[in-house]
RNA sequence: GUGGGCGUAGCUCAACUGGCAGAGCACCGGACUGUGGCUCCGGACGUUGUGGGUUCGAUUCCCAUCGCCCACCCCA
């Protein structure tokens, strides 16, 4: 291999028949889904102004601490320094953004959109993690009077998602579920994970001790399994809960039970965005490696107000497109498409008839596909049998002259005379 | 950013302590001039990721470099 061959860039990777039908697949299901629970789409920008995910996502974390593609754009005149810009590593910010920018609280009852496409961060690659990576993601947000508050609107969120992966048949996934509160229990918890750590930090693995000073809430989520009893004698968020807090989180869980939608409440889910606040949770699948989250989301209150917009209380979750894909590829889900139909023209100067009827064929809305007239008829049914066509048609003389086309069942080998006029309904009809 | 593994035909992989680069699948042609899947015969397929070093000789050993994979940090 020539070294001077262009190739993706790292992190990066091309999508190729037939997954990309695989992925269609996911869209159409995901379209369908947002459809019935009456949320309608947004297409935000890729390239945002990087202060977005400054003051959204967080400056401290590690996303937009050094993990974001970002650079200064040229400037417009000399005078002037050039605007930092920023390949989206998320979408929730870009959503709220333009929420505000176009004061969509405006508009009666609650925003309810979705979104699906690339975003991106500058990882290192490994299985189900890429550089550009797409999510299929939908928020509720609306001023409160909308009732954007409610916890009946998270229980929508859930039952939304449980539906939509039940609809894709993806199965053993596991919907974990908790609540970090509102800020001021945040805080507060915070200070009590500290000193509870303080005394027993010395014991627990390297990045424990180093998590238990710069983010205590990560020491939650150690999988080492030396420090389980010591996570488990930690101090629980659900246990420093505020009223209002509380109240949201029990009201979420009575909606899920009587939707009969199993979930398990994980005191150790905390997430890495700062703007989470009350309900979080995650969709977590067996055998995706290290990567086995496969959605995930929560509530963000604040965010529109951090962003300087009106109060507008809203929940929502991103799903991780590209491990969804790889959680049906497991399940062996069958998505691929294949012809309905193979047209062979035999003999010279019969691509024009094979063309005609291909044409027809295709406004019953059919998937043809055509050999050509320079091949064997061996070659051309060979060639029908390789792409999964269902049927074949031959186009030759004889089938001019009698105006009966030969067709035949692939799978079964039988062939019949068809009068032309019949041939679509008779294809249609198996 | 850190650690480990791997780079050989389109794909999956062989090649003993260094000795003529191979197989299966896929592809193309033929046996079979209007009938696919099975079988048989034949064909094409490579600067062994790249660059350097050691050697009579390197896919093999050494160094560098690039790429990919897996994991860590972190996270969807």
């Amino acid at each position: 291999m020539a070294q001077s061959l262009i190739k993706a860039v790292r992190g990066t990777r091309d999508l190729l028949p037939p997954d990309t039908d695989t992925w269609n697949f996911v869209d159409a299901a995901a379209r369908d889904c947002f459809r019935v629970y009456n949320f309608h789409e947004i297409r935000t920008p890729i390239l945002e102004d990087l202060a977005l995910f400054q003051r959204s996502v967080g400056e401290e974390t590690d996303i937009v601490a050094k993990e974001m593609f970002a650079w200064e754009d040229r400037a417009r005149a000399e005078s002037e320094k050039g605007q930092w810009l920023a390949l989206r590593p998320e979408n929730t910010a870009g959503v709220v953004r333009a929420y505000i920018e176009h004061k969509l609280w405006e508009r009666p009852g609650l925003q309810k959109l979705f979104y699906i496409g690339p975003q991106f961060r500058r990882e290192r690659p490994q299985k189900g993690r890429y550089r550009q990576f797409y999510q299929i993601g939908a928020e509720i947000i609306g001023p409160p009077s909308s009732g954007s508050e409610s916890p009946a609107r998270d229980a929508e969120v859930l039952d939304m998602l449980a539906a939509l992966l039940d609809r894709l048949g993806i199965e053993h996934v596991s919907l974990q579920l908790n609540s970090v509160g509102d800020p001021e229990d945040r805080r507060q918890y915070n200070v009590r994970l500290r000193e509870a750590l303080e005394p027993v930090a010395g014991q627990m693995c390297t990045d424990c001790r180093r998590r238990a000073v710069t983010n205590p809430l990560r020491v939650l989520d150690c999988k080492v399994p030396a420090d389980q009893p010591i996570i488990g004698s930690l101090p629980r968020i659900s246990d420093h809960l505020g009223p209002a807090a509380r109240e949201h989180f029990e009201g979420l869980q009575r909606i899920l039970q009587r939707l009969e939608i199993p979930y398990s409440i994980n005191a150790r889910l905390v997430r890495g965005l700062d703007y989470y606040v009350r309900t979080v949770f995650e969709f977590t699948h067996g055998a995706l490696g290290a990567q086995n989250a496969i959605l995930g989301g929560g509530r963000y209150d604040g965010l529109s107000e951090a962003l300087g917009g009106p109060r507008s209380p809203g929940i929502g979750f991103a799903i991780g497109e590209d491990r969804l894909v790889m959680a049906l590829a497991e399940a062996g889900a069958a998505t691929a498409r294949a012809p309905d139909v193979f047209i062979a023209p035999l003999g010279p100067g019969m691509n024009a008839e094979a063309a005609r009827l291909a044409h027809e064929l295709r406004r019953h809305d059919l998937i043809v596909e055509t050999g050509d007239d320079s091949f064997r008829l061996k070659k051309l049914l060979e060639t029908a049998a390789r792409l999964g066509a269902h049927y074949a048609v031959i186009v030759g003389e004889d089938e001019l002259a009698t105006g009966q086309l030969a067709l035949k069942d692939l799978s079964s080998g039988e062939q019949r005379q068809v009068p032309r006029e019949e041939l679509a309904a008779r294809i249609i009809k198996n």
